[in-house]
DNA sequence: AGCAACAAGTTACAATTGCAACCATTCGGC
DNA sequence: GCCGAATGGTTGCAATTGTAACTTGTTGCT
């Protein structure tokens, strides 16, 4: 039995762009977000940041900033000026937590949930069709090697 | 035998940011970004897509603007900038072709090889390091899935 | 040869993003 | 109760990025 030979998908330390995974990543993720951007972005006149916020208090209504920061994984900057720009979009209400009054509590306007309703929609066909090639277990794969290497590179931060 | 009940994994078109494989994408290839901009834009002086053209210039020396945003997904402004700050570093040698004298011919310098050379194993130790935990059969499912759902996105474009 | 169409690359400008400093409010110790 | 530290959120400025228009050079057609 010999010693092994170093492995053959590439040389020592010549790295290959179009197989280096954190470019790949890049790109993907690029690809699709313009994507998506570009439907309803352009057809909704929203940004990827206010699709985001809108999205989270879709589902968890009265967050401040900073929660919605959270879920959203956006800093809190990026929060303010999506919150405000759907707040002069009339998409959002905004009052603020009697009990601190720094607390801003966020809520979808009738017409931030009308939109939503209609986004919503879209972006998961989209993502359906995305994911439309592949098996059942590809799809499982694909869900758990995301989390994992998340975690992974929240550790390495 | 019933009719099948609406699958598991979320309702009808409530949208659960925290599922939807776009975000989950860009949430990681953004914090990879971050993670290896770190590594070696602060050490090296050195931006992501001076980085990629530095690569791929590593790899393929002669070639033009135009055949290197090919290889690194940029447009043509980018690398023409990326290009620009690289000939500032003296990382770059630029030549032009004398059949076609708008085509540029680039190539890394001495300087720009030993700061490939220094900057590789760094990238190649990252990628190493944030795949550590999967198995062979994960890291071989991540690279199908990536191109998969590359191919998919630019055919959806 | 002459000119329209096209390709390579750059420049200018607008929009987006990231970062640091900044107010306002609340909290924790004393 | 008071003061320094911490938290929620906003603002201003610099750096990055995207888009369109432009310059220079080449090609193909007549």
């Amino acid at each position: 039995m010999t010693i092994k030979k170093t492995s053959g998908r590439r040389t020592a330390d010549k790295l290959h762009l179009e197989q280096f995974i954190p470019f790949r990543l890049s790109v993907l993720s690029n690809l699709v977000s313009i994507n998506i951007a570009r439907a309803y972005a352009r057809e909704f006149d929203l940004s990827i940041p206010e699709w985001r916020v809108l999205a989270v208090l879709a589902r968890y209504p009265q967050l401040s900033a900073v929660e919605v920061a959270e879920r959203t994984a956006m800093d809190k900057v990026a929060v303010s000026r999506a919150v405000q720009s759907l707040l002069n979009a009339r998409r959002l209400v905004r009052t603020y937590d009697s009990e601190d009054r720094r607390r801003s509590v966020l809520r979808l306007s009738t017409s931030g949930q009308s939109v939503y309703t209609r986004v919503a929609p879209l972006a998961l066909a989209y993502e359906k069709k995305l994911l439309a090639t592949l098996s059942p277990a590809d799809r499982q794969a694909l869900d758990r090697l995301i989390t994992q290497l998340s975690t992974r590179a929240g550790l390495m931060a």
